[in-house]
DNA sequence: GTGAAAGCGCTAACAC
DNA sequence: GTGTTAGCGCTTTCAC
């Protein structure tokens, strides 16, 4: 057995290419190519030959090469605001599960909310021919929100790519794009009610950013729930921040410091709700004793959370595999989709009847 | 002003290549180029005519025939085991915040702890030519797991390459990888004193998999705490588990379940503690009043717990950007570095004296 | 200043 | 079965 040593791989030469291979074989590139793609026939000794030289010399095919011969991985491309907070990391996570599942690579970016960052990643993901982009998250719903991102899906669209909004303002009939929302406002309204079921009446609601879609979204879930029952919330009652522990916290704070009136709370997400919380927990109230919480989102650490927080279930994980298999389903020439998923509220301990009066 | 209409984009054609822009402009694909790479002298004139070429056939340079071209945007790769865990998920953020500041792509993929897919991704990786491949996590240090981590660093390496191992077992001399650790067994050395300083003897640790080297490192630490007071921990208070949230609860009520005794518990993460913390309040007791409770990590959510947690932290963020300087910082001939990050314990409410005997 | 030609590492059509 | 050739989209000498 000679030449079976442990890797006998290529001493400083930085990378090898395919004819290396093939000469140390002592065959054609062609060859090499062919087993190693193993759909056509080659005699079973040039084979060995082959693949034993490809194992000493520890050699891969250049993956750009191979893309720029037309047989590259596919890669799709994620788009996410924080990879750090909890329920896009959950959906970040399905993508990137499907995306595997399906032989894609996957890219993830966050932009921290940078809309230039955001830009320029769609750009680089178009010159990385990704099968589809898939952006996630709200945004401000403007006519330069809709006209840039058009131009997007088009020019996504025409490079044979495409454009998946998840959780974002869709652009109007004609758009090349496939639109995917969980139903903020319906959650919303499922909750409030919830709450207001429980007697409450004055209910404080801990928003996100006054122009942001899904912020808006279980903002308008909130006032639908109330006007469903024939009840006009307090304007004063409407608080906005973001979508943070922080903002939570912060927004607490001053709403006590306020002296404002409530006996419930309807957080926009569940960081916001943790945040108010602890701040509910300074400032030595009960919770639900003496006043009632509740979330949105659903994430693991909800559970977790003294009491454990009533909340909005939203599938993330599901959200995120739905994408990819939604993007890649189709081609560009397709039917554009919209599709709306549902959510769930789930009860825990943070909600209770509104006894006093 | 002749042909500023809007979108002119190539309307079936797949995407558009450079020749295409150069026949548009009436000039040559190298004088595209030239213009595009801007480090030329190309007339005025010229210069204009092809920007709006480009323009307005919304061209992109193909990323992967730059690749091949020798002039493709560098690429980073960074490895987890699971993107949903918070702490991870900050290092993400570390890492691919800091590749974008240098101009680097960053993939992400998590391998749900499944080795088979870590080493494809790897391999993919380095078909990629990236280049740089952070793996962050513990994983069972065994002499399998040195000589595949450490065929894998020579391969990178020879490819012109880097293996950056982040909190996870060093191979030993000679190894051509950069690790960086944080210090676990500090950690949870200074942890564990802190809370014998409390005066508590008998302190559950709810520990991870018993062969992961993070896992591993916080036992030891909490172990040399109790030996440099000249105590011996009773064997029956070390429990094993995994680092999740669920793996904590369980733990904690099987523990209670077996009347254990402690006054204080160590949970080797901050989401293993909030577990516990949830079964601790099912079970009625009290936090910190009857039994103490510290974690490991600090992530955001530690805050929020009630009582706040008591913790280590670790500079998640920071590492991840760290790890890729580092990791770019120097060709593959350089010195192989081994930093070891220091932890500091935060306290907060969770931990009190053991006032009872 | 600009174009023609060669080449990056690979695959695929076309010989033999 | 296997080698030769052309070509993917780009950059980069090398001429003019």
């Amino acid at each position: 057995m000679p030449g079976v040593g442990l890797t006998r791989k290529n001493g400083e030469a930085g990378r090898s290419t395919i004819r290396d291979v093939a000469a140390r074989a002592g065959v054609s590139a062609s060859t090499v190519s062919r087993v190693l793609a193993g759909d056509y026939p080659v005699s079973a000794a040039t084979r060995t030959r082959v693949l034993r030289a490809v194992r000493e010399m520890d050699y891969v095919a250049d993956a750009h090469a191979k893309a720029v011969a037309g047989v590259g991985t596919p890669t799709l491309a994620f788009v996410l605001e924080d990879i750090t907070g909890p329920s896009f990391a959950h959906m970040a996570h399905g993508v990137e599960r499907e995306a595997a599942r399906l032989g894609h690579l996957s890219l993830v970016c966050s932009t921290d909310g940078d809309v230039r960052r955001e830009l320029e990643f769609i750009e680089m993901m178009r010159a990385q021919r990704a099968a589809a982009v898939i952006l996630v998250g709200g945004a401000a719903d403007t006519p330069e929100y809709r006209e840039r991102t058009r131009r997007i899906a088009d020019s996504l669209a025409s490079a044979g790519s495409r454009l998946v909004l998840c959780g974002r303002p869709p652009l109007g009939p004609g758009a090349p794009v496939t639109v995917i929302e969980y139903d903020n406002e319906g959650g919303a309204h499922a909750l409030a009610a919830h709450v207001l079921a429980q007697g409450h009446r004055r209910v404080l609601f801990l928003g996100g950013k006054p122009d942001h879609t899904t912020a808006m979204g279980r903002e308008r879930g909130y006032l639908a729930a109330h006007r469903a029952r024939g009840l006009e919330p307090d304007p004063a009652l409407l608080l906005h921040g973001d979508f943070t522990r922080d903002s939570g916290h912060r927004l607490m704070r001053e709403a006590l410091a306020r002296k404002l009136e409530f006996t419930a709370i309807v957080a926009a997400t569940d960081m916001v709700a943790a945040g108010a919380l602890t701040a509910l927990h300074e400032a030595g109230l009960d919770v639900p004793g003496e006043v009632s919480l509740a979330g949105y989102d659903d994430i693991p650490f909800a559970r977790d959370l003294h009491p454990a927080l009533t909340t909005v279930h939203v599938p993330y994980e599901e959200l995120g595999r739905l994408a990819v298999r939604t993007a890649l389903g189709h081609g560009a020439e397709s039917a554009d989709e919209h599709l709306l998923l549902g959510t769930h509220v789930v009860v825990r301990d943070s909600v209770a009847a509104h006894s006093g009066h």
